[in-house]
DNA sequence: GGCTTAAAATAACAGTTGTTGCTTTCTCTG
DNA sequence: CAGAGAAAGCAACAACTGTTATTTTAAGCC
């Protein structure tokens, strides 16, 4: 298996070839001539691989998806109370290089997202999944009696998604208006007023990272 | 001025062809004989009016981001206190088909809008303004003592657009998970525990909408 | 060393795209 | 009624798109 003067790839390496043209001008012009040239290889290394393009693309963001939710589980570990929910914020909101540059991948999808059945379901599952993970956070923390018994951890989780996707997508738009220290003022401001949550223990969570 | 079996258009009337084939077909979709087909013409009616497709799809976003504001301002009139805050929001949130519309539509240009800068400077340009009036409300229910002193307007403006952009982003999505009346509980909750708001005086605002 | 086969290169296709230049049609004006 | 100008039709272009079919390359195995 192998090829004259290059070598072998992966579906995945072709996924972040895909990204990375993405990344740099736009999910208009990740044509598949141009995903190849990125692997310095011609669209026999895509047609290879994928049926479709649109195969491509929803494999490509469905590991997106994948790694975002990854990072997520893997900066929960070792961490108790209402610091789990500011670690899942961590990983969710546009802080370092990594959670940026998903942010933007991201969003570039949406607007196809709006047109294509499977790339929508895809995204659905990521705010599905997000939803669920900040839900079962809250009900444990009602449990210890850390977070008030008359919230609804329902309503509440559709807040911090929306939260965080707020910032996600204006960051995108306005970085300089949402720096990362801005953008814990927003979120601390909300658990403290909302949640009774009291300052955080620890230095800004998300230092220690998984991957 | 005319044509043989049909009519003249302007600007507006070919940009509002452009945001229809966008929400029927997507962004990808709507190229130039697209958009002229929409308009039962030819693509010398677009050519006529716009130097560009760019210019065009420029002035679309443009057009759409002043009714936006225009529809804002109008639902301002006549309402008082905190209430003016939920009028902003009720036009902000993706409750009736015409602000649903307008969420896809512009959900629909910022993958676009991130590599190109004209189109980005447009988005900036709305959230900008949002951000100016929430702040600006802010500032005057604390001078009226109907808000609490020792919050920072600033950072409250931009959780408000944070938040409803998070919704908007999260409605286009997955229309289902925020119906009208969960959108407004995630926002009352917000307004009552962070600026100690009270129970809605009148029915949901945006009810007496503009134009 | 020949055979098989995975992996990628290559070439060609039909369709679509934005753009340009030219022509036609109509309305207004004198 | 003639001419000017506005508005749109129309045709053609080169570039680019996704897709398919075919060919070449190299590795693994007996």
């Amino acid at each position: 298996m192998a090829r004259v003067a290059g070598r072998t790839f992966t579906r995945e390496e072709v996924a972040e070839a895909a990204w990375r043209v993405i990344l740099r001008d736009g999910l208009h012009k990740a044509s598949v001539r141009a995903i190849a040239k990125e692997l310095d290889a011609t669209t026999g290394v895509v047609t290879y691989h994928f049926k479709d393009k649109a195969e491509l693309l929803l494999f490509a963001l469905d590991r997106l998806g994948a790694a975002i939710i990854r990072n997520m589980d893997a900066s929960l570990q070792g961490s108790t109370g209402l610091d789990r929910i500011r670690r899942i914020l961590a990983t969710t909101l546009p802080q370092g290089p990594r959670e940026i540059s998903g942010w933007r991948l991201w969003i570039s999808f949406v607007g196809l997202a709006m047109s294509n059945k499977r790339l929508r379901e895809e995204h659905q599952r990521r705010l599905e999944i997000l939803n669920d993970r900040f839900a079962t956070e809250l009900k444990a923390l009602q449990a210890t009696g850390d977070v008030p018994a008359d919230i609804d951890p329902g309503v509440e989780a559709d807040t911090l998604v929306a939260l965080s996707d707020g910032i996600g997508l204006g960051f995108v738009l306005r970085p300089k208006a949402y720096p990362p220290d801005k953008q814990w003022e927003i979120v601390e401001g909300y658990l403290r007023a909302r949640l009774g949550a009291g300052p955080r223990v620890s230095g800004r969570p998300g230092s220690g990272r998984g991957r």
